[in-house]
DNA sequence: GCAAGGTC
């Protein structure tokens, strides 16, 4: 038996169909899909199967010292158990291995970890390996005819890259986050990939604390010529000779206006008008995708997520890719049949195939993994295959193909200079002459600015000549997909990790808001590491490193040279870190509470913090805490975020609680909380009205901001969100599960269609269903997070019934870093 | 419980 292994099913599935003549017939292995025909079998992996890591005896962070980390050995093992056993179970009965896996340096890396384990079972069955760029008829068929070997080098360079991140992603993690206390789930991380991109929004923000802004002058009037009218704007040469419209100083400003405002007409100077040839864009690779999404609104993440969806139900092609070139097999005329009729993305595919010939354009990487993100010519129907969202994002993918093949398109510029009273004035009209690809990619801008046709020495008439007055300002904040941008130009990262890396920068607390915002305990660890450690804030640790792999996949250098050198250089680094470490440990602490203090407590003079309560509730309590016991309250809805912004009352700073479309800001709590009126007791706190007699009641606070919370605040904290706008009514229905009255908001007294809230503990419940994104319930098991349960509802355990009936061993399998005992324990707490 | 890289 022939024994085929790819990266992924999805590439297992599509070779087996090419080589067997759509012959293949699937079957299940320990959950892993087998593709069968003749006397063969192919099987895919989910990318690495096994993970590197410290020995156990190294795993506990106060037991080791963090160097001693640089020197442990470093072990691998199988982190997709089910995976690794079908492989073995299949290899032992093989008699030819064929390793296909993605044709990329971490290809041939996860395709050396599949040697192993083939290898591990079965000593002398030859094992082979295939490369082709892209899953087609012909490149597979090739790529079969005439195998090659592993190239062991190049895997051996991914292996370097997985130590060198490792140790020092380890060793310097675990020492920011001991130095500073911080154990648990809010460590303090540092990486090669991820340090550096958060010294790119630091640094940014630095740039916009020392902006020192400037005032200068802009001046515009309206030309007219009998019939139409235009703005112009004023302009001189500055001492180099180019245009400026900058006036740096108010009297010269001030006497260009009057000399304008004298002036009752302008005689045109200079008409120019060319044509500007607007070419259509480049073929998608995943940052100009997350970039076009995400001026359609999507988050990195959620455009990804979106991206991931549509291919694996066989819409788009693989949404990780550099690749800005088209394959040669792909044929356009043949794609662009397949929307022919339909009946949203038809008619500009019927137009494009208009055209004699249809020639792609091309971006500058060239890779051989994947193709650039494209269409399958599967169409999705919308609202049942695929949500709004997904469709938008569907689309833009279609339309940025059919864009790629489209005409550019032609704009006309037309400048005017006109003389004023000897000042000069211009106006740039443009024109769109030829729509060319905007018509199939309505994306960007094609907004014209109308001039009219004038010539040189027509007499234009001026009138409402005027001055702005107007501020320099800071550079701009890095939004998600600038930033992606920017690490793909520093070679940091990669297509697949690139939007990961910032979802952890917000992990981790170093980043809030969006655009990202860098916290007090961001600047505190970028700080540390530019004196300390300044290689893993820089891009040029990945640029070395990436110099060092090519030496090594190119047989020049080995493993061991580089990792050595990589391990003495930290060993330097940690010689500095140590003798500073309680320096280092102190200021993180410092940070850590300004990320969290609004002002002074009131009643002690302590630092009032932001905390959270162990339901999970946020709430502000003193520092002083047990000795001060005062406390304020917030909101429950969203995730409060502390603005710089402090009220002029209290000296505290601003809370806005952020609650994806609901965000608001709730302002200074405390006076929030001196406005709290209390209105309509509702019935008892299902907390305390058993034991001590609490109510709840209808709590109105200032700005609107309202809950039902109990009266016996703040002893007892229970409260339920109500929506901000709209009056409050108690309606004589009532809720049997929770012995409540169903509420309605009214917008005015004479709204005839309110909104019918329920019961209040229901719509939180729901609302809090919506708002988790597994919604799955697993989270109430002790030693299940949010990630976890999200990973376990991707492996299918969606419920707290399904994770009973789940076998650990398969679980542990399938979801990465988690381990059968630990399955075991979460089933009894369930 | 650390990284970054695959994949979902």
């Amino acid at each position: 038996m022939e024994l085929i292994v790819t990266e992924k099913d999805n590439a297992a599935r599509r070779i087996a169909d090419i080589l067997s003549g759509e012959s293949a017939t699937a079957t299940r292995e320990n959950d892993v899909n087998v593709y069968e025909w003749g006397g063969k079998r192919c099987v895919g992996l989910s990318g690495h199967v096994v993970g590197v890591d410290f020995p156990p005896e190294y795993s506990d962070w106060r037991d080791v010292e963090p160097h001693e980390l640089i020197d442990a050995s470093v072990e691998k093992t199988p982190t997709k158990q089910n995976i690794v056993a079908t492989l073995r179970l299949l290899a032992r009965r093989a008699d030819v291995v064929t390793i296909a896996t993605d044709y990329d340096r971490e290809g041939e890396l996860i395709g050396k970890e599949a040697y192993e384990i083939v290898r591990d079972v079965n000593d002398d069955v030859p094992i082979k390996r295939v490369r082709f760029s892209s899953i087609t008829d012909r490149e597979v068929t090739e790529a079969f005819a005439e195998p090659d070997d592993i190239d062991f080098d190049l895997a051996a360079a991914g292996e370097a890259r997985q130590i060198i991140d490792l140790v020092w992603g380890a060793a310097l993690t675990r020492f920011l986050s001991l130095s500073a206390r911080q154990l648990g789930d809010d460590f303090i991380s540092v990486g090669r990939v991820q340090s550096p991109t958060l010294r790119l929004i630091v640094d940014r923000e630095r740039e916009i604390e020392a902006f020192d802004p400037e005032d200068y002058w802009e001046l515009f009037a309206e030309l007219a010529t009998d019939d139409e009218s235009f703005e112009a704007q004023y302009y001189y040469l500055d001492e180099d000779g180019n245009e400026a419209e900058r006036v740096l100083d108010e009297d010269e400003a001030d006497a260009v206006l009057e000399a304008l405002q004298s002036a009752a007409s302008a005689t045109v100077t200079d008409v120019d008008r060319r044509t500007r040839i607007d070419d259509p864009p480049a073929p998608f690779n995943t940052t100009q995708f997350i970039r076009a999404a995400s001026s359609l609104g999507y988050a990195a993440k959620r455009a990804m997520s979106i991206a991931e969806d549509l291919y694996t139900a066989g819409f788009i092609t693989y949404p990780r890719t550099d690749n800005t070139v088209y394959p040669e097999d792909l044929d356009p005329e043949e794609l662009l049949d397949e929307f022919v009729g339909h009946s949203e993305l038809g008619e500009s595919a019927e137009n494009l195939l208009e055209a004699e010939e249809l020639a792609p354009t091309e971006g500058d990487e060239e890779t051989t993994d994947h193709p650039p993100i494209h269409p399958t010519g599967e169409i999705p129907v919308r609202g049942s295959d695929v949500d709004d969202d997904e469709w938008e994002v569907y689309e833009l993918v279609v339309r940025r193909f059919y864009a790629t093949v489209a005409e550019p398109a032609e704009w006309e510029h037309l400048k005017v200079v006109a003389d004023a009273a000897d000042h000069n004035l211009k106006a740039n009209g443009k024109r769109l002459v030829e729509a060319g690809y905007h018509d199939v990619y309505p994306y960007y801008s094609t907004s014209e600015n109308y001039v009219p046709d004038v010539s040189v020495d027509d007499e234009l008439a001026l009138t409402d000549p005027r001055l702005e007055a107007k501020q320099t300002q800071p550079p701009r904040r890095y939004g998600q997909s600038r930033l992606i941008e920017t690490m793909e130009d520093m070679g940091i990262g990669t297509k697949a990790t690139r939007h990961e890396t910032i979802e952890k920068l917000y992990d981790r607390g170093y980043v809030e808001n969006d655009p990202p915002v860098p916290t007090a305990l961001a600047k505190a660890v970028v700080e540390a590491a530019e004196e300390y450690a300044d290689r893993v804030v820089s891009e040029e640790m990945t640029a070395q490193l990436e110099q060092d792999m090519d030496a090594i996949a190119a047989g020049e250098a080995t493993l061991e040279d580089v990792t050595d050198e990589s391990r003495e250089m930290l060993e330097s680094v940690f010689e500095n870190l140590r003798a500073k470490q309680e320096e280092i440990g102190t200021h993180l602490q410092e940070s850590l509470k300004a990320d969290k203090t609004l002002g002074e407590c009131p009643e002690s003079g302590h630092a009032l913090l932001l905390r959270r309560s162990r339901r999970g509730s946020y709430f502000v309590g003193c520092d002083g805490y047990p000795d001060c016991e005062y406390t304020l309250p917030l909101p429950s809805q969203g995730k409060p975020l502390l603005l710089d912004r402090e009220c002029d009352e209290h000296g505290l700073r601003e809370v806005k609680m952020l609650a994806g479309r609901q965000t608001f800001v709730h302002g200074c709590p405390l006076c929030a909380s001196e406005a709290a009126g209390e209105g309509p007791v509702i019935g008892d706190c299902p907390d305390c009205g058993d034991e001590h007699g609490g109510e709840l009641a209808v709590k109105t606070l200032e700005a609107g901001s309202r809950l039902v919370g109990c009266t016996r605040y703040p002893e007892c904290e229970y409260s339920l969100p109500l929506p901000r706008r709209g009056d409050v009514e108690i309606t004589d229905e009532r809720c049997e599960e929770h012995d409540l009255p169903h509420i309605e908001i009214r917008d005015g007294e004479d709204d005839d269609d309110p909104w019918e809230l329920g019961c209040p503990i229901c719509n939180y419940r729901e609302y809090q269903e919506r708002e988790s994104e597994s919604g799955t319930g697993l989270e109430a098991v002790d030693g299940i997070g949010a990630k976890t349960a999200e990973k376990l509802a991707a492996a299918g355990i969606e419920s707290l019934d399904a994770l009973a009936d789940a076998d650990p061993d398969q679980v542990a399998g399938s979801v990465d870093g988690v381990s059968p005992d630990q399955v075991r324990t979460w089933q009894a707490k369930a």
